[in-house]
DNA sequence: TATGAATGAGCATTCATTCAT
DNA sequence: GATGAATGAATGCTCATTCAT
C-alpha cells in the first residue's frame, strides 16, 4: 500500500535532501559524511539507507532534481516573457539570477560537484547543464542576427556571462545590503550592457 | 658540504607541489589522498612528510603562494600601465584573465578550496583576497568620480565582472579553438563594455 | 522491541574490556595495539569503535572503574570489620592485598599507566588514588593517636606500607607455590609489625 | 686513532643516555620516540645511530649498566659494614633505600621496562635481579639460622621487603619535605621491624 | 660525526555500507 | 522505517631505521 504524502518516511527522506543540501554546500560532497548528515536528521547512519540507495545516489538525486526544476522554470520564464528578443533575453538573464540566488545551494552544487559523480551520473547531468547552456546561446545567436547584439563569440560570451550571474550565489545573503528586486536588476543591466549594440 | 640547489630535496618538494595542485584540481582537496599524491611523484607517502607538515599546510602552502603572486603581479600590471584610469582598469582585467588561463589550477583551487582551510589558514587567505578585490573596487570608485564609468553599486559589480572573468579558468583548455590574446579581448571588452559610459 | 541483556553487543564490550586487561597488563598501553585487541576479541579493528570511544577512553574507563571498585570494596572491608583500630587496619591491609591478588590485572595498570592518561583522566584517577591512600592515613593517625602504633612520619610509612603490599601483583600467579589466605596472612604481619607498638 | 674521553663524540653519547632516561622515565620505553630524544640532545633522529645500535640496544645498555652498578656498589655496601648479621642486613637496606632515591629513573626503568626487552636482552637483566634479589634472601636465611629473624616466608618476604624499599622512587623527589637520611632511617626502620625478633 | 631524504611497516581512526532484528 | 553491530577498505600520519653525502 503506498505511503501517503507526508507521511513519517516521506518527510524523513526530505529532511534528508535538505539536510544534505547544506552539508554539501557548507563542506563539500568528499567531505560530508554520512553521520553527520545523519545526525542533522536525527536519526541513526544506518537508516538513511531506508531513503537513500547510495551517497553517490542522493547527490546525483539533488542534481538532476535541481536541473530539471532549472530548465523548466526557465522556459516558464522564456513563455511567460514578450515576443521580443531583447525581451526574452531579458527574461532569461533576471530568471537565472533570480533562481541563482533562492537556490544558491542547489545551484553551488550542481556547478562545482560534477568531478564528484560517478561517469553515467556526470554525462547525465552535463547533457542537462548543455540544454541549459544552449537556450542561451540560441538567444545570442537570434539576436546577432537580428543585429541588436555584438557578440565577439557565442560560446565564450555565453560561458562569460552565466558565470558572471551565477557568481552571485557565492555570496548572496538572503540578509544583505541589497533587496533581490535590485540585485536582478543590477547583473541584467550589466549583462546586457556587455554585448548591447551601442 | 652545503647541498646543491636544485639537489633530490628541493626537486621533490617541487615536484610535490606540482602533483597537488593538478590532483586537488582535478578532484578537489577533500577526494585527494596522499597516497595518490606521493605515487604521481615516485616516492613512498611517508616521505611526503619530509618536504610537507602536513595535508593541510599543503594546501595553505598552495594557496598562500598563489595569492601573493597574484598580487605582486597584478601591482606589476598596474604600474607598467599607462596613467589614465581607463587604462590602469583595462590593465588590471587582461592580466587577471591571462593569469587565470594560464594559472587556472592554482586560481581554481584558491576560489573552491577557500572551505578545506582551517580557521586561522582561512583567515589569512581571505584577507589576501580582500586585497585583491580591494584593487578593482578602488579602480571602480575612481572611474566613477571622473564620470568615465556607470557603476550601479560597486561591491556588486566588482564581484559580478571578478566572477565572469574568473569564470574562464573553470573550461579555459590550451588546446581550445581560441588564443590567449582573442580571450583576454573578449572577456576585457565584455567587463568593460558593462560598466563603460556609453 | 528492546534488546536482551547479553545481546551479543553487551557481550563483546565486556570481551574487549577484557582482553584489553591482558594486553595491557602485559604489553602495556603504549604497545598495545588495537589490532591485536581486535584479533582477541574476534572482531575488525573498526569493530572496536562500536563500544569503544578512543583508545585513550578505554583505559580511563577501566582505571576509573577499578579505582571505584577498589574504593566501595574496601569500605565494605572496614563497615565489615569489628569496630578495633587493629581491627579495621588489619581488615583494610587484608583486603588490599587480597584484592590486589584477584585483581591484578587493573591494579598494575592503575598503578603503572598513569602517565598514559590524558591531563584531565589522569588528574581524576589521581584523585581516586588519593582518596584511597587517605582511608589508610586515617588509620594510622588513628593508631598513633591511641597510642598502639609507632610510626615516624604517616605519609611515608603509608606509601611505603602500599608499595610493599601492591608488590604483590607483579609476581602473584594463582598457580604459585602459597595459598592466597598464606600470602595475605605473611604480608599483613609484615606490614603490621613494621608499626606495632613493640 | 682513539678518540681521547671528553670529546665531542663521548659527550653526545652520555647526553643521549642521560635524555633517554628522563624520557623513558617519564613517558615508558614504548611511548618514547627517537625524535624526542634527538631533539631533547640538539641532534637530528638519524645522528643517533652514530651512538646507539638501536632503540632496543640503549633500553639495554640503560639497564645493564645500572644493574651492574647496583650489584657492585651493594658489594661494597656490605663488604664496609661491621660483621655481624644485623649490621650487614641494615647496610644492604640502607644502601638499597639510597640507592634508590639517587638513581631513581634507572631503577624505575629496570624495574618496570623488563617486558620491553627482547628475550636475549631480558634473560639476561632477569639474570642480574635474581643476582641481587639472592643477596638479600641468603640474609634473611643467615638471620633466621642465628635465631635473630623470624621470617613466615624467605622469597615472599624479600620481594615484599624490596617493593616495599623500591616503591619510594616513584614518589621520590629531592626537593621534598624530608632528607634523604631520614627516609633511609625510616624506610630501614619499617623493613627490619618487620622481621626482626620481637 | 652529522645530516637530509627516503623507506616500509604500522598506527589509531574514519567511512560508506550491510544486515539481522 | 529504524537501529546496533559489524565490516573492509581507506586515510592522514608516525616511527625506527638506512644510507649517500
Amino acid at each position: 500500500m503506498a505511503r501517503i504524502t507526508g507521511s513519517n518516511g516521506a518527510r524523513t527522506a526530505a529532511a534528508i535532501r535538505q539536510a544534505a543540501l547544506g552539508l554539501i554546500y557548507r563542506q563539500g560532497f568528499a567531505a560530508m559524511n554520512l553521520r553527520d548528515l545523519a545526525a542533522e536528521v536525527g536519526i541513526q547512519p544506518s537508516s538513511l539507507y531506508n531513503h537513500i540507495t547510495s551517497k553517490q545516489a542522493l547527490l546525483f538525486d539533488l542534481m538532476q532534481e535541481h536541473m530539471q526544476t532549472l530548465l523548466d522554470s526557465t522556459d516558464a520564464a522564456l513563455a511567460a516573457a514578450g515576443p521580443g528578443l531583447m525581451e526574452r533575453l531579458r527574461a532569461f538573464l533576471a530568471h537565472h539570477v533570480l533562481y541563482h540566488m533562492e537556490r544558491r545551494q542547489e545551484v553551488y552544487i550542481a556547478n562545482f560537484e560534477l568531478r564528484a559523480l560517478d561517469p553515467p551520473n556526470h554525462r547525465q547531468i552535463v547533457a542537462m547543464r548543455q540544454d541549459y547552456e544552449a537556450r542561451l546561446m540560441a538567444l545570442l545567436e537570434e539576436g546577432v542576427a537580428l543585429g541588436e547584439l555584438v557578440v565577439g563569440d557565442i560560446p565564450v560570451t555565453a560561458y562569460a556571462m552565466l558565470a558572471m550571474l551565477t557568481g552571485i550565489c557565492t555570496w548572496y545573503r538572503p540578509s544583505g545590503r541589497l533587496e533581490k528586486a535590485e540585485l536582478v536588476a543590477l547583473h541584467t543591466e550589466l549583462a546586457l550592457n556587455g554585448i548591447r549594440r551601442r
